[in-house]
DNA sequence: ACCGTCCCTGAACTTTGTTAAGGTGTCAAG
DNA sequence: CTTGACACCTTAACAAAGTTCAGGGACGGT
């Protein structure tokens, strides 16, 4: 790595290494010697390392404001947050523990805050009241978060731990008396089928509101 | 604080610890002191503090489960979900980050898994498919995961950093090109206004499901 | 009186974030 | 050409964190 650092450059560095190692693998000096450069460095560039996670947040919510300026206009609130909650989810997903760790992160620059004109403008012209839009967007953030916080520890506890997550160590390990919960195990489905079909009671949810 | 120390008292003692100080305040060294004894001791008890942490969330999510045996039946499936909502809420709200750190923690034990046949036979029984009653459970932990994540995420900002809360700090710091923004964060409302609003939506949608 | 087991202490090691002090380069002013 | 200032990096070091290990009391059973 040439010997230029900036504090794009460390965050971009940081990502990586969050993808690689996990959370716990972002030590000030891996990053480091990622960079080729000691420790101490990076302290010159960014302030300690809790403003390098607020920015690394940053960069990942940048780009789902920067995706949802392409979307293209009048297909209708609904499609606009379909295509918000998987842009949001496909960006979450990009990142190791990614949910968990970026949502509800203290966003360092006003831009991404403002990014949200047009799209409650978009929302407000399809019928939603300014209260109405605010509230569709942040109750779909709430569920993507909390559906991709469910659905990455699910896949990280099958890695770790693959006896307690195939369906007959759990049926196993659950024991006698649980026959419903053992069954609804069997029947459960992941990943995109099980989001889109959720999404869909969530903006089904938003229509009937729109509609009284 | 007696000297006898057990597994239960760690846990209790650990939440009260983020309670006091926060996610950062649970050091293995300030566990000890307060349970008056040698950091080492712990490891007697608790294979790492990893499992500590999966235990204490394993404690939340039983006060849960427990809550819910109580809810008294016949009240028809959605207010039995609007119940699991708050009471998962509340519980979450109990503790510092509470939503961050519990939600999707390894239950340690199969008891809280194996307490939601009864659950899911109560949601069976009023009308929802096996899967369809998964779907629902889990779609509502999902809202509630990522709902009181950004609450406290909020609340704790509005701690540290009063000035950028505030509405007219808020403003100020948004610029200009941003109406829409500011106006809806005027409009906003915080706490349990929001919370049943959103429920209700939730709920709105699975209804809709269910009578198709 | 001896032994073993349980529970805890004392000391130590490693890794973490972070700071202090001091270098090296570049580049503009005198 | 020298001087100095500034930007950027290094080396050294510290405090606090999780964890390990050897041992030491207490206590029950033989």
């Amino acid at each position: 790595m040439a010997k230029g650092i900036s504090p794009e450059r460390i965050v971009a560095a940081a990502l990586e290494l969050l993808d690689e190692k996990g959370m716990d693998g972002i030590t000030v000096r891996a990053l480091a010697s990622r960079l080729d450069v000691q420790a101490p460095a990076l302290y010159w560039h960014v302030r300690n390392k809790q403003e390098l996670l607020d920015e690394m947040g940053t960069v990942v919510m940048r780009r789902v404001t920067g995706a949802l300026a392409e979307i293209p206009p009048g297909a209708g609130w609904r499609d606009d947050l379909a295509a918000y909650a998987r842009v949001l989810r496909s960006e979450y997903l990009l990142h190791r523990d990614g949910a968990r760790i970026f949502s509800g992160t203290r966003i360092a620059g006003p831009e991404v805050l403002r990014a949200k004109e047009p799209w409650l403008a978009r929302l407000t012209a399809a019928g939603f009241t300014l209260a109405g839009a605010d509230d569709a967007t942040d109750l779909v953030t709430a569920f993507v978060v909390g559906f991709v916080i469910e659905e990455q520890e699910r896949g990280q506890s099958a890695e770790t731990d693959p006896a307690r997550y195939s369906l007959a160590g759990r049926d196993a390990w659950l024991g006698e008396d649980a026959e419903l919960v053992k069954a609804a195990g069997h029947l459960r489905d992941d990943g995109d089928q099980r989001f889109e079909r959720h999404l869909g009671i969530v903006l089904d949810g938003l229509a009937a509101r729109l509609g009284s």
